[in-house]
DNA sequence: CAAATGTTGTGATAATCATCACAGAAAGGT
DNA sequence: ACCTTTCTGTGATGATTATCACAACATTTG
């Protein structure tokens, strides 16, 4: 696929003629990471935008002591790297190349003209952003109030959301996370993951099977832990 | 003081000549609301922008059972209700004042007029929504792996920055929130804020005195736990 | 000012969950 | 196919912290 039709499926790039897709694209360069590999690091001044155009990456933050915690897992068109080029702050996350991965990217200067130019894709950004905000939000209040169920079956929902297909009210995730992924993104110990997944399989609401996990009769299931 | 010199203050409109605050301003309306009611009610269709002119609200989700988790305090001159607005979504938080307070407001077309007219202000707001997303990653962090005090300690930052006062190395917060209230953005329980309070005096690291907390050597201390 | 209501302090108890420890399974590399 | 590494399952144990219960203190209100 060409990186004008990549662009296309951006969500912040979709308004646009073909034409002004084209200048945007002919600015970007196209990178490859291998899977594990450091894509951004904390430390360093944030000075480009990415978007994905194939595999998958981790946007984690890391503690003194080496601990992580996953605030998304991003995948074929999404993108980032925004944050500090609008904020002017130093990065605020790591990202990790989760899998395999194509990306393209545009540097500050090019992307804060992008912004200047097409005022469009200022709106398109705001919204994801808020939309990214009420993630956020919705993160924190599982991580405040709910035991480790709740929130191990609310990381399954985000990632049926994120990488599910449906089949006949059931939700199928292919290649789900590691445990240990699950458990950095719901606050939770691999262990408790481990036990949780084997309870939730004898209530019959999911079922392990290889790389899959299926979600049984998915809207009930959100609703079961809202 | 006068609405428009409100506006001034406020980071998205602080780029705009008089004239263009003016013709804002005037379309502006000034509302007032008392401790306790409530301003935003998670359900309802956003259709409002707002600007705190005084007093001070919170940001809060309610679970099914009641429990409130605070996802933010804002005060004068911060904004609230433009994340409805930009997604379309349904409101995902609600908001209640907190002491008494007024408002200015705008309505959703002259919102969105208005970020179509001046790009400034959208990119304004784009570095706003990214120093917020920063926040709640943060908070997503803390939230993850520290312990109860860790949590704790870092909500007294927080406040320290939105309403602190510096003199010689301490911060001075005046008018602290209830415990119970802290209690709800750290993600504990109010018993075990009146124990951390004690133990962090005991340590000499903060000072309750009547309504107000002072924290002593702020600087070490936010170092303290990061 | 008394009564009522709201807020804080503190002990006792129990539940949840992290951690440690290790075995078994699966995946990757050569 | 074998060895190595990574991932998963599961028991035992202890620490942290929620919850309950109630007293003390503070603030509001009639």
């Amino acid at each position: 696929m060409s990186s004008v039709q990549h662009l296309r499926n951006v969500p912040i790039f979709s308004d646009l003629k073909d034409s002004d897709l084209n200048i945007i694209s002919d600015k970007m360069i196209s990178r490859a990471y291998e899977k594990g590999q450091m894509i951004l690091l904390e430390e360093s001044q944030g000075e480009t935008f990415f978007i994905i155009v194939s595999g998958a990456v981790k946007v984690t933050r890391l503690s003194d002591d080496g601990r992580e915690v996953i605030l998304a897992i991003l995948g074929e068109s999404d993108f980032f790297g925004e944050m500090s080029l609008l904020d002017g702050e130093g990065r605020s996350a790591n990202i990790v190349a989760n899998e395999d991965a194509e990306v393209l990217t545009l540097s500050r200067r090019d992307f804060l003209d992008c912004l200047e130019t097409y005022p469009k894709i200022a709106i398109a950004l705001l919204e994801e952003l808020a939309i990214r905000l009420r993630k956020s939000d919705q993160h924190i209040e599982s991580l405040s109030l709910s035991d480790s169920e709740h929130r191990i079956a609310i990381t399954l929902i985000r990632f049926a959301q994120e990488l599910g297909t449906i089949k006949q009210g059931d939700v199928n995730i292919s290649n789900l996370p590691f445990q240990q992924d699950i458990a950095n993104m719901a606050g939770t110990s691999r262990e408790t993951v481990s036990r949780t997944l084997k309870l939730l399989e004898e209530k019959d609401l999911i079922k392990k099977e290889g790389k899959d996990l299926i979600i049984y009769k998915f809207d009930e299931f959100r609703q079961l832990f809202s």
